[in-house]
Formats: C-alpha cells, sequence, structure tokens
DNA sequence: TTATTATGACCGACCGGTCGGTATTATATT
DNA sequence: AATATAATACCGACCGGTCGGTCATAATAA
C-alpha cells in the first residue's frame, strides 16, 4: 500500500548534505533550506526524518564521533606497545584532519563551536557523554596504565595526563584551523609527540 | 554648542556591557537590544558608537586580547629564568581563567568560537594577526630561544613547540569548559607543566 | 534658537517550522 | 487487467516571530 523507501538510508543521505553544509558555511549560517537543497529534497522532507535543526545537528554530531572513535578503536587493536599506540592515537587524529579532507576538520570545529557557544545544557551534554571526549580520555588513560604496568612509562596522575595530550591534540588542531599558513601540522605533531613522550617516559 | 559627554568613555561603557552579554548569552543569541539595556542607553545610541554588531565584537575581541597581552607582559618582564616565565605564563592564563572569573573563560571562548564558526576571513584576521595567538607563539619562542642559549633547554623547533605548548593550553582549558566537573584544571596544569618540560628540559 | 546627542517605534529581510495538498505505489476489488 | 482505495512520501507556500539597522522626533546643552 505505501510507497516504499527506505528511510533509514533517506536519513543518511540528509544527514550527509547537512554535514557537508555545516562544514561549508557553519551551523548558525547553514538555514534548513541549504540542507535540503544540498540532499535534493523539498524543505519540508527534512522534517519527516529530523523534528528540528537542533536534532540534525546533534545526529551528525553522535555519527560523527562514533566513526572516529572505532577508526582509533580499530587501528588500537592492531598494536601492543603503549608507546606506539600513543603514536597511533595522535597520528589518526591528525591524520583525519590533514588527510581525510578539510571538511574533516571543518566540521569537528563546528562541534567544537556549538559546544562551547550552547549554554544549552543538552547539546553540552550529548557532546561530553556521547562525545569524542570522555571517551578518548577513558582510551588513552588506560594506555597510560598499562605503560605504567609494563615499566615503560613512569608513575602519574593518568587522567590529568591524558587530558593534557587530548588538549594538547585539540589545540594543536584549533591553531591549525585558525590560521593555515602558520602552522605546520606535520612538523608540529612530531614535536608534539617527542616532547610528550618524553616527558612521560620512565628513564633508567 | 555640543552636549559635553566623553565619547570615549561612554564607547567604553558600552564595550564593557557587550562582553558582559557576550560571555553570558554568548554571541550569537546576544541582541543589540541586551547590550543597550545593560549598557542603560537606547537601541540607537549604540549605533552612534559602532556601526554593527560585528563591530562591537571585533572590538571587544581587541580589547580583550591588549588587556591579556600587557598582563602577561608585565609578569614576564619580572621573572629572568626562562624556566620560571614558561611557568608563569601558564600560571597566569589558566589563573585568569579559574581566578578572574568564569566570565573571562566564557568570553575567551566566546571569541574561539565566533573565530572558528566564521569562516568570514575579516574575523579570523582580527583573531589571528591582533590576537593573542601570534603574540603568545612569538613570546614563548623568544623565552624557548634564550633557554637553548642558556642551556636550560635542549635544541628544539622552537616554533613548533611553541605551538604545542599553547595548543595545550588552550585545549585543556577547552575541555574544562566542555565539562567543568571531569576536570580538575589544578591538577592538569601540574601535569602539563611538568610533563612539557621535562619533555624540553637539557639532560646531564 | 541651534547644534548635538539620545531614543524607541518602525521597517524589511530572514528563517524555522507547519500544513494542506499532490504524487506515488501497493493492495483490494471488480 | 483495469480500477478503486488506502497508505505513505513529498513538497513549498505560508505563518508567526525575530532582529539588525534606520530615522523622525525629543531632549539637552550652548
Amino acid at each position: 500500500m505505501p510507497k516504499i523507501v527506505d528511510k533509514e538510508a533517506k536519513k543518511m543521505e540528509i544527514l550527509n548534505a547537512a554535514m557537508q553544509v555545516f562544514a561549508h558555511k557553519g551551523v548558525v549560517k547553514t538555514k534548513i533550506i541549504d540542507i535540503a537543497t544540498t540532499a535534493g529534497v523539498g524543505k519540508g522532507t527534512i522534517y519527516e526524518y529530523f523534528r528540528s535543526k537542533e536534532e540534525i545537528f546533534t545526529s551528525a554530531y553522535t555519527y560523527f564521533s562514533k566513526t572516529m572513535e572505532s577508526m582509533v578503536q580499530e587501528a588500537l587493536s592492531k598494536e601492543d606497545d603503549p608507546l606506539k599506540q600513543l603514536e597511533l592515537i595522535l597520528t589518526i587524529s591528525l591524520d583525519a584532519f590533514v588527510h581525510i579532507g578539510e571538511e574533516f576538520a571543518d566540521i569537528m570545529m563546528e562541534f567544537w563551536a556549538e559546544g562551547i557557544r550552547n549554554k544549552n545544557q543538552d547539546i553540552l551534554d550529548v557532546i561530553n557523554l556521547k562525545g569524542v571526549y570522555s571517551n578518548y580520555r577513558k582510551m588513552i588513560q588506560k594506555i597510560l596504565k598499562k605503560g605504567i604496568e609494563k615499566g615503560v612509562f613512569k608513575p602519574m596522575d593518568t587522567k590529568s595526563t591524558a587530558s593534557v595530550l587530548i588538549g594538547a591534540l585539540d589545540g594543536v588542531m584549533l591553531q591549525w584551523i585558525m590560521d593555515r599558513k602558520a602552522i605546520n601540522l606535520r612538523k608540529v605533531s612530531v614535536v608534539l609527540l617527542d616532547s610528550f613522550i618524553e616527558g612521560i617516559r620512565k628513564r633508567e
């Protein structure tokens, strides 16, 4: 009886369109009609799949962060050395920025900006709880703990150290976004890794 | 003939009001009427002193970053040891966040978010050229160079290292803003300083 | 009175979200 | 097979409301 459409697939199409536009114009400047046009549907159709602009945004964020996380998990599972694992996390994150494309970086920044700007706790919760942050922190913490056990790293406050590492990573990307000419991301990432690992490595 | 008013003083009053509201509501959600009300003037009056909302924003940013910079400069001039100087920069920046009040942190975040969101190059230029970033980087770079000369730090790519340090600082603050409960800023800053300095210090 | 400054009513552009109507297609009926 | 029916998908005109910026008018000082 009904017109058969793969609702899920179409929802993803719209989500993809939304992410594209978010990355290009920024969340605030993105109008529903922009997303609709990009997705090749009418404005009203958007509301068949999402309740509101905010729901589109949070969906995009969740999707994005899950993708990112599984990429990292996948890579980590193939490596056992804590030192190498740390290196992997940095490399993958930065590579995601540099290689997979500027669009990737831009949308990540959009999420940050939106989280920062939004005093509305809802969005902040989505970002913190489902988001890259707490998961990344836990992942890194686990690596650090294992490294300490193995005697590769010296004893430390793993939680704070994990925060510092994530912070450094984010911060460097932030600067890069703000002024790509001024920052050589490759160079900086090497320095970041070296000086950081130098700082936590156990010495004879 | 003219009504006697200190134009400059009134402009600052409006700017202060604007910064207050920006910090409280975020730039996008701040309406001209909010600023006017806070400043205790009529909406139209705002336009006697600023051409547009964007001009208010960029003025606020410039003012803010100059204040911040001179605070740091002032403190640095009283200390000669490169190691201590680095410590000072971290301490002052973090203290500004923690002590001087949440408002401070919030408005800084607002500037970031605005810079990130705005693909409009004008705002990005204001932030990068006049902004905290390039100056901070230069300041830190100078300290690092001096430290290397003095033999306190090992040789390194000072520019990249400076970026990493700023990045770490920013990133940690970012995390703190996003989820204050999850981050103990004091603890983290100690770890940041220790592990970083440990990483660049020259060894016997 | 005249020059200057302050003001808020007003304007017009904009936008998120709704809703009535149309198109499409699967099934039921003949 | 042809037709009718029902269910769903799709659409864009429209509505209610918002907000940056303007401008005619008022207030005030000289």
